[in-house]
DNA sequence: CTGTTAGCGCGTTCAG
DNA sequence: CTGAACGCGCTAACAG
């Protein structure tokens, strides 16, 4: 493997010019150039990063922090993330949690030991506390998930629109009796997808039978079991509102297994558009989140961060859209 | 940030001790291990990898190509590989090529850089050639792609036997006109299982009609353009597999729209086992690969290549498992 | 425009 | 068991 100065010899320069033609820099006469050029080529030299990146103290390395890689909600946060990193340079390191809280803060410290440049967290288990403390000393922005009142750059859709645009929906639709599957209570995104629910039911007037909100993990059983409990009231809902798609895919089933049809008997709405979501039958409505631009995004601020360029940043709140599908049909009639 | 010299000084001791301890070094007195111990710890000193890699001509770190991380079939292969490489401190750097030839090349050549020690290759659209000499130079291994007769490590399934395991399946339920969808045929893959295709309709005597053979893209459109075609066959089949789950959801899809019912009327087969088949009605019947094994094992491989303890390591097959669901019913009447 | 030189922080000889 | 000193390959001052 050829080096720095094997090329430096061939073209009978010095290690400092190769430096220079190597990061395009204009102080070498084009015929110079021309000979590092050369050289480098006949010894097919590629530079060592590693002795890059301990010069110049950085890694040009990102890590994303992931609660788990197999949940498709994330894939397309990443791939924006990926996009805006490539065009600077960046590599991406996946960050993994498998829903350990430990492994999360372990990624998160690769920054302390100069294994990546900075990190976005896609996920926030660790303590608020913690990670605005990590947030003071190192590059780091949050995206989907947030931190309340945190000072730190945070890039998300606004959970509490998004969940009463749909409430809005469906009392256009005439639907007056709505069933709430919530998310895990104690991830805040899951609380305001709640409080937006209840705004909802609050501004067109319809009833609050605390009865009609059951809290599920947002997994597709999770949705079935919650979906049972609801059809099984006395009085049942004739719609239900799922805290993400994959509870809302085990409510839609829930429904078929009790004899009732989506969207007749029973409307469903998700939220995250993933792409199960149009596979199941009937297609979901639901809450599409730009998650390739909320990745975007949050990288773009990453790098502000890294490259000190301190402008102040915050919440940034991206918009979402609602996805009418077949899930919950037309105006409910009587 | 603290450095090692820091250390060194608060202890009392030189850098060569501490990075003797930090080294888990034995040949240190446990009076002066504490000592330097209880520095690291007052200081909150982290190593800098920077300078570690450098010096030890290592980044730890692995580049796994894929060729599109929206795709749920890769997270569980990843997982797999992420498993041991967390155990063996190694880091995972996503290679995300989103079908793009070139980017391929440019991740294999970041071990050229020395900015990971080694390449799982999960997709092979680069030419053989070059991966081969590639792999002479630098350790790569590849999963679920391969390389017909290549001496270089490749853990995959068999990709024949299991297609032709699924037309044993259909045979016994009693199909004798069994449709295909092939993928891209480009790819080898798609052409093993093929070739298991033909073999099983061989060996169980049943017709072979070239009509019956259609290539798809592995994308769900494709899978119900493709099974439209068969199904407005004259003869059209009772039974169609398709070379993966996208198409066969596809080909699902297909079937109803044609007033059709799965499996009553067609049995759809599909291939992977990826997690939407099962949410699809009916639940799709299909071969599970070991994703998660294959990384695993992978990834153990790659180790080996890394460390130089240079077994021999050709082409290995894991074992697949056939997983009945509703797809394809019970035995055929008539 | 080009060359000389001094580290980046660590691991690893070699002495003692 | 411990310390002194060198160098991994590169970039960035500084000098010319």
């Amino acid at each position: 493997m050829a080096k720095m100065i094997d090329v430096a010899r061939l073209a009978g320069v010095s290690v400092a010019t190769v430096s220079r033609v190597l990061a395009g820099s204009a102080h070498v006469s084009r015929e110079t150039r021309e000979k590092v050029l050369r050289a480098m080529a006949d010894l097919d030299y590629k530079p060592n990063l590693l002795a890059r990146n301990l010069r110049k103290m950085e890694s040009k390395t990102i890590v994303v922090v992931i609660p788990d890689i197999s949940n498709p909600f994330f894939s397309d946060v990443i791939r924006g993330i990926q996009h805006v990193a490539k065009e600077h340079g960046y590599h991406v390191l996946l960050g993994d949690t498998q829903n350990d809280v430990d492994a999360e803060w372990d990624f998160i410290e690769m920054i302390k030991e100069r294994a990546a440049d900075g990190v976005i967290l896609v996920t926030a288990r660790t303590s608020p506390e913690k990670i605005m403390e990590m947030a003071q000393e190192v590059p780091l922005v949050m995206a989907c998930e947030y931190i309340q009142g945190a000072e730190l750059p945070m890039v998300t859709i606004d959970n509490v629109i998004s969940a009463k645009r749909v409430v809005d929906h469906l009392a256009a639709l005439g639907h007056r009796r709505i069933g709430f599957i919530a998310g895990p209570l104690h991830v805040i995104i899951s609380r305001d997808r709640l409080q937006g629910f209840v705004l909802g039911l609050r501004e067109h007037g319809l009833e609050q039978d605390s009865s009609l909100i059951v809290e599920g993990d947002f997994s597709i059983p999770s949705g079935y079991d919650q979906a049972v409990r609801l059809l099984q009231l006395p009085e049942p809902p004739t719609a239900i509102f799922a805290s993400n798609d994959e509870m809302a895919i085990g409510a839609v089933k829930a429904v078929k297994q009790m004899g009732l049809k989506v969207p007749q008997d029973v409307a469903v709405v998700g939220f995250d558009d993933i792409p199960m979501a149009t596979v199941i039958e009937p297609a979901l409505t639901t809450i599409c989140q730009p998650k390739f631009e909320i990745g975007k995004k949050a990288m773009e601020i990453l790098l502000q961060l890294i490259q000190q360029s301190n402008r102040s940043h915050g919440h940034l709140k991206l918009p979402e859209k609602l996805i009418v599908r077949d899930s919950c049909g037309g105006r409910l009639k009587g």
